[in-house]
DNA sequence: CTGTTAGCGCCTTCAG
DNA sequence: CTGAAGGCGCTAACAG
């Protein structure tokens, strides 16, 4: 490192005596090489401490091995298990992951996707993207391979991950769960900016004609984070006393409402009971246990590398990754 | 993307009539362009799609635009603030991240590492790597800029964020306060490979000092997940049932524990108090919550970043950004 | 088995 | 204000 510039493959050519060509099959072991030589090259490599530019190769084969996955916020256990998945198997296969975070900000991942093209990654992963399909769809464009986790795609752009029924499903499941169980006046914290998840018209409309009568009042939009939940908790009981059950769009949303819940004086479940979805560790953890529905966080990020290396590879049919979210009965509903 | 092969400069070039040179000064927005050369170039970019391939900028100015950043557990929500506050700060810098996650996998973080050099990226955060010095250091040499994060390194290698005292003072306190209280028989559950934890001999030598006698058979060594620490609470309960306290290396191991206990039938604090590390969000929600140190993990991604920004342009001097890791007094002790 | 010739797409340098 | 030449470090495609 001393010296001011990279050692390449000219280098150790020039002295191992060989041509470029054949310092660079023994880097990449390939070709026919005679023992003699791969083995004198080797040397020559090791003393100088010569290293491959990916750089360079990246421009040459245009490949990068390295996967982009874009996420909304890596600080929710329910994205970096997602993540996690996706690395396994990228690390398996040789590539790294570049990571993009968009915090919750749709703003920042269009401009992150913006600056990442083809150029930079071999493929792209999208989580539960928050922005809007006519500027998404575009930004995809420039990719040779794209998967959708937990938002469908026109099938030529993309291979998804999805929840069997929808994302939002499980909310209307709980909301008959807790009537079943009950529960007159529920309440539901549905999660801004998911595309997946079900809409508050639509569930109240749904529900109604299963005879579950909730209020518009009843519901509001917040952020997937704890502390929206939290802040979601004291406005929905201060307004409304009476309700006896309240859905969090998922765990760390539904956590935060049993925080609140608590400090305002309500016994889970006896006055409020609570679902929540995911089943993050959390959940599990606090007392009562919440009720929750449980999603294979990590085999989505399995199956979405998967789908990904199908793609880049060449499969060019759109496939598909079904995941089922089964309720897991616990202490926050009587 | 109809066509077979991408919109280089040239064919904006040529489709504008003028020279490469010209529209890669558009494009870079650098040196003297007439309004009216500007515009016309900007406009058949549009039409055309260009976008300048990274791949062969990174080539010819031998900048990435990307930030390396290695952590042993995504998953952990420690280590995902921290990636959190790294991300903030490079992604206003222009910047994109590249994760490479070790899994708790010192041959993987090798592995990584090892793929990864300075024509991959312009810069590199290692957050507690679990590699020993002779395989870490040589691979950092090969990177223009390295920031570490609790884990000291030869000052001209890297710049350091570092807990005030060590990452593992804080056993030491806990043991003390735990002491303080009245405990007597206080366990620990050390993190292995944690390069930064203090040594279960060097904490029961210490404390000794103190009047605190600690059993080596009190004490383990595990990985920092609630699982190791679940397991670690069974056993250590298991074969001494008359501890009455016992230290996590972290909170996830002290959940881990917490939980094991409460199936055990011991009652927290009354039959076995707690105290954890890091302040994450789970600590707090427990019941009862956990006793910990906070930790102000965002911050510390974000003076990493600062720091290797720093490094990165020009700034050879080593600098150390020192955080306070503050006792946080909860139920878990009496 | 090994070497030669051409670029990959862009920017740096130096002329105009 | 604009252009021409050259090269970043590597590999594909041909020769020998």
């Amino acid at each position: 490192m001393a010296n001011k510039s990279r050692v390449t493959l000219e280098d150790v050519a020039r002295e191992a005596g060989v041509s470029t060509m054949t310092v660079s099959r023994v880097v990449n072991n390939t070709g026919k090489i005679s023992q003699a030589t791969r083995e004198h090259v080797q040397t020559i490599i090791a003393r100088l401490g010569y290293r491959p530019s990916r750089a360079a190769r990246a421009l040459v084969t245009n490949k990068t091995y390295l996967l982009g996955v874009t996420v909304p916020d890596i600080t929710n256990p329910y994205f970096s298990t997602i993540v996690h998945g996706i690395e396994d198997v990228a690390s398996e296969g040789g590539y790294s992951v570049l990571l993009v975070n968009s915090n919750e900000t749709p703003a920042r991942e269009q401009a992150a996707l913006n600056q990442i093209d083809d150029s930079t990654i071999d493929g792209l992963i999208v989580c539960s993207s928050r922005l809007p399909e006519d500027v998404l769809l575009p930004l995809l464009e420039h990719h040779r391979a794209v998967v959708s986790v937990n938002r469908p795609f026109p099938k030529h752009l993309a291979s998804c991950v999805l929840a069997r029924y929808r994302y939002g499903y499980r909310s209307y499941l709980a909301a008959r769960y807790l009537a079943q169980h009950g529960y007159q006046r529920i309440g539901y914290v549905h999660l801004t900016r998911s595309f997946m998840a079900m809409q508050i018209d639509e569930l109240i409309t749904r529900l109604a004609a299963d005879g579950i009568a909730i209020k518009r009042e009843w519901t509001t939009s917040r952020l997937p984070t704890w502390e929206a939940g939290y802040a979601a908790g004291k406005e929905l009981l201060a307004d409304h006393p009476a309700l006896d059950a309240i859905i969090g769009g998922n765990d760390l949303v539904a956590l935060g409402v049993m925080h609140a819940a608590v400090e305002m004086g309500r016994r889970i479940p006896e006055d409020l009971a609570l679902i929540g979805g995911d089943d993050i560790l959390l959940a599990s953890q606090v007392t009562p246990p919440l009720t929750t529905f449980h999603v294979p966080t990590y085999e989505i990020g399995v199956m979405a590398a998967r789908l990904l290396f199908a793609r880049m590879t060449g499969d060019t049919q759109y496939r598909e990754h079904i995941y089922d979210e089964t309720l897991v009965e616990r202490g926050s509903v009587l």
